[in-house]
DNA sequence: ACGCCGGCGTAC
DNA sequence: GACGTACGCCGGCGTA
């Protein structure tokens, strides 16, 4: 038995956001149509996605109403509707009945009254109404079965949410109204009591009238003036704020019962105002409402799909713990890693059929089939089974194929989630919840079984096609003994988190924000009005247009204010502003990118950040980092790098880092197998104090350090295929210097050039490029025609191969070391890894050891022609590890 | 109001 | 046209 809902519309506040939100369009007759065209596809929106068994239109009349007789200013703020939405009212009027929807209006009340008046008297008829609309005032119906729904944002309020939006409970919101005011009704409220006032002091005394006996108790000037002055004001805004609930609606709530099907009268009258896509999409639905009753089931508000959802029973689990693979669908309830809950699994062990396991039984079933070690399981996030089995402290045994991981292997840089696999090889795409609610259990239930049952088959039917596919390709062992292997590692380490001292950030966030409010006020000091030193289409025009410096570069959309260009004004000494510009663009990075937004994303439990560490996203193969990205912490500045001061060792834990020296140049050595670069590495000569004696043909030993760092340009710049022109920007040198450097290098280092190109014929030959490991990366722009995109996927075919392998190094060196520490059973933790290093929380007695551990574990992946180097730091802080 | 993109800057 | 791999901030613009 379905159950009854209700949906109460404010119309009126649909009328205003369809015409504000949807440029002014006009019929074949003229008469402007926007707002009911808007209106339209909201309700249309609205029943298909809520699927009310009951609705009731709530209509204001066109004269005022009882609250303009109390007090002449209410809503008198308001401007008239403007011109082009007043024939539309009458329009949607008549939208209405050609749709059959129960409305309601009554002269001398507001829409309000009406929505409260069909909360209050028909509260018992329905299992759940939902208001749908965004005044916070009706917020004060909101209870066990009534839920306010904002259409905007797609989110419906309960009781708690109130609470979470706005400090108050609904009971309480009158009260809140009251003395915070309302601006877009031109309610007073108490002033000098805002939005946390009102909060905390109904927090503390509950009622108005409880806050009014004990006024002459409360402190602060802006208080008591409130409950002195203002007092009356709150008392008249509480009169016009309070809705009336005992109005006649001229209906019953039997009568708010509806059935939408579109009759021709509404298309005539639609194909009238001209709409012509909407009157497409009824006459569809027209044709699907026909279908379904020939004995259809489809369900109108579903995204569709065709699997088969059969019932899951005794029977049912016996065929899925005995069947070889299984394909699954958890559906979590959010991103919190440590603390995420399950609300749904689907699983699915043959063609276009799935179980659909709701919230009461999916726990218990998805621990039994993950402990099982004779399963394979399907899936398209291996990590996260592994943080809900961490999380409930249970075994996972069962060998995981990941679809995701695998088709990141077999195309790396290809799209790879599960709803592109599934139009790529399956032919058909999967329907996805709504943005605005992600998780399963903000959706109905109807769509969370389309959507969770479709993507169980999916993995289902992916996992054989993908596994062949790595097979044929010859990438399954990278599959399986790098990547896959590497998966709980990883989890591993973003469940382990790093541990933040956030007292450190709020402090730095201080001082930041004071240094840049005074180069603010300096830098104003030189132009008219105030700049916003972040946006670069200001900085260019108070640069350019306003102090006439001379231009630079230009970028697509105007003038180039980027660091190289300040830089160069900067040196011209024309003006102090660019230099103060730099400054204020160094600080304010630090501030907004890392020193405000890490501690946002301090886990509340842990005290620690748990950055997600994507195995799937880097083409070349390396890992990246979000939420927060903690591979791209500042080192170069000193005020960047005392960013590091505020990731900490936990107590009675010290911090133990390893990162290799010059892995890719060392494997550019190896690879080459050039002699003059392998014999440097062999001999521990510095690599680029020994590039700059060979390019400017000076003794090692006199090699000056503006000579060793344009030579490490020139080292890196190789590796990146960076061009005469590019070095020569980066170093701001000449052209022709530039390319004499290279010319020299290629010349004294003959072997590195020939590699570089034979990596370019090889990719042209076999249309990928390919690591040490057999990663590789499919490069159909090789044999483009256009010069500047094969040029790029030549720098690609070089670069990929040496970043690629360092990246498969270090994975591995992963593995090694967290099947060490499990072995040895240390309470050790991998925290982090940025490309060419690792870190480590240690407690202090496991130091020693770990030292060795990791020397051998990151040395000892491969043998090259050159060694590999592993330089260690310990330290109490980020800050530190030296 | 929200999403997307450009500009910019941080890391290896 | 010109340096590879990432992430993410902000402003500004277009669209709903």
């Amino acid at each position: 038995m379905s159950k009854n809902r209700l949906i109460i519309v404010d119309i009126s506040s649909f009328i205003f956001r369809a015409f504000y939100a949807i440029r002014v369009l006009h019929s074949p007759a003229g008469v402007p149509v926007n707002a009911v065209h808007g209106v339209l596809s909201m309700l249309l929106k609205l029943l298909s996605k809520y699927q009310p068994t009951h609705i009731l239109l709530a209509r204001d009349t066109k004269g005022g109403s009882f609250r303009n007789e109390l007090y002449p200013e209410y809503k008198a703020n308001r401007s008239a509707p403007p011109e082009e939405l007043i024939p539309q009212f009458d329009l949607i009027k008549q939208l209405i009945d050609h749709m059959g929807l129960p409305s309601s209006t009554m002269a001398g009340f507001e829409a309000d009254d009406l929505i409260g008046s069909a909360c209050v008297q028909w509260k018992d008829s329905f299992d759940e109404i939902l208001i749908a609309s965004g005044d916070k005032d009706l917020m004060q119906f909101i209870g066990d079965n009534i839920r306010m729904l904002d259409t905007m944002k797609d989110k419906i309020y309960d009781r708690e949410g109130v609470f979470e939006k706005m400090g108050v409970y609904p009971n309480q919101m009158v009260d809140y109204l009251s003395m915070v005011g309302d601006a877009s009704d031109n309610i007073p409220g108490m002033k000098g009591i805002g939005a946390k006032g009102a909060a905390k002091l109904l927090a503390e005394h509950g009622t108005l009238e409880k806050c009014i006996e004990i006024k002459d108790t409360l402190k602060g000037k802006k208080l008591t003036t409130a409950f002195g002055e203002y007092l009356n004001d709150g008392l008249l805004s509480k009169s016009l704020i309070e809705i009336k609930t005992d109005v006649d609606l001229g209906l019953t709530d039997v009568e708010s019962k509806f059935s939408f099907y579109p009759e021709d009268s509404l298309l005539n009258f639609l194909k009238d105002l001209g709409f012509k896509s909407a009157v497409v999409k009824l006459e569809d639905m027209k044709f699907a409402h026909h279908q379904a009753e020939q004995g259809g089931d489809l369900e109108a508000n579903a995204p569709s799909s065709n699997i088969e959802v059969l019932e899951f029973n005794e029977e049912a689990k016996g065929h899925i713990l005995n069947a070889s693979c299984i394909g699954i669908d958890p559906q979590f309830t959010s991103t919190d890693i440590r603390t995420f809950e399950l609300s749904a699994l689907s699983v699915s062990i043959e063609n276009n059929k799935s179980y659909f396991l709701d919230e009461s039984i999916a726990k218990n079933f998805l621990f039994e089939i993950l402990g099982n070690e004779k399963l394979t399981i399907a899936t398209s996030d291996y990590k996260s089974l592994l943080h809900f089995s961490f999380s409930n402290e249970q075994d996972l045994n069962a060998n995981i194929f990941d679809i995701t991981q695998a088709q990141f292997v077999a195309n790396a840089g290809e799209r790879n989630n599960l709803a592109s696999l599934s139009e790529k090889y399956l032919g058909s795409g999967l329907a996805v919840f709504d943005k605005k609610t992600p998780f399963a259990f903000e959706n109905e239930l109807s769509i969370v079984t389309n959507v969770s049952t479709a993507r169980a088959h999916a993995n289902y039917r992916l996992k054989e096609m993908l596994f062949d596919e790595l097979k044929e390709k010859e990438l399954l062992t990278l599959y399986e003994e790098v990547d896959n292997t590497l998966t709980p590692v990883l989890a591993k380490m973003e469940y382990n988190g790093v541990f933040v001292n956030e007292a450190f950030f709020k402090e730095y966030e201080l001082e930041l924000q004071k240094k840049l409010d005074s180069l603010q006020e300096k830098i104003d000091k030189h132009s008219l009005e105030p700049i916003n030193l972040n946006s670069p289409k200001q900085v260019g025009a108070f640069l350019f247009d306003e102090l006439g410096l001379p231009v630079g570069k230009k970028t697509k959309t105007g003038y180039s204010t980027d660091s190289s260009v300040l830089e160069d004004l900067a040196a011209k000494n024309i003006s102090e502003v660019p230099a103060l510009i730099l400054e204020y663009r160094e600080l304010g990075k630090l501030l907004s990118t890392y020193v405000k937004a890490i501690p946002q994303l301090i886990n509340g439990t842990t005290k620690r950040v748990h950055t997600h560490l994507n195995q799937n996203i880097a083409a070349t193969g390396r890992l990246s980092s979000t939420n927060p990205n903690l591979q791209n912490i500042p080192i170069r500045t000193e005020n960047g790098r005392r960013i590091r001061k505020g990731f900490i060792a936990g107590p009675g834990n010290i911090l133990l880092s390893a990162d290799y020296s010059q892995v890719e140049l060392r494997l550019l050595a190896h690879f080459s197998k050039d002699q003059t670069m392998i014999s440097a590495f062999n001999d521990g000569i510095d690599i680029h104090r020994r590039t700059a004696s060979e390019i400017m043909n000076v003794p090692v030993e006199n090699v000056e350090s503006s000579d060793r760092s344009k030579a490490k340009a020139v080292n890196f710049g190789l590796m990146y295929g960076q061009s005469s022109f590019g070095l020569a920007a980066a170093l701001k040198i000449s052209r022709k210097e530039a390319k004499e450097y290279i010319t020299n290098y290629f010349e004294r280092f003959s072997r590195v050039k020939s590699y570089l190109d034979e990596l370019k014929e090889e990719c042209e030959k076999s249309g990928y490029s390919v690591t040490m490991m057999g990663r590789k990366r499919f490069l159909p722009d090789i044999h483009s025609t256009n010069r500047t995109v094969k040029a790029n996927a030549e720098r690609v075919a070089v670069n990929s191969p040496i970043q690629g392998t360092a990246a498969d190094i270090i994975k591995r060196a992963m593995i090694n070391i967290q099947n060490e520490m499990d072995k040895n059973q240390l309470k050790t933790q991998m925290i982090l890894q940025v490309h060419d290093e690792l870190i480590f929380e240690v407690p202090e007695d496991e130091l020693d050891q770990m030292k060795i551990i990791l020397k051998d574990g990151m040395e000892g992946v491969v043998t090259l022609d050159v060694p590999l180097d592993v330089d260690m730091g310990i330290g109490v802080n980020w800050f530190d590890l030296k």
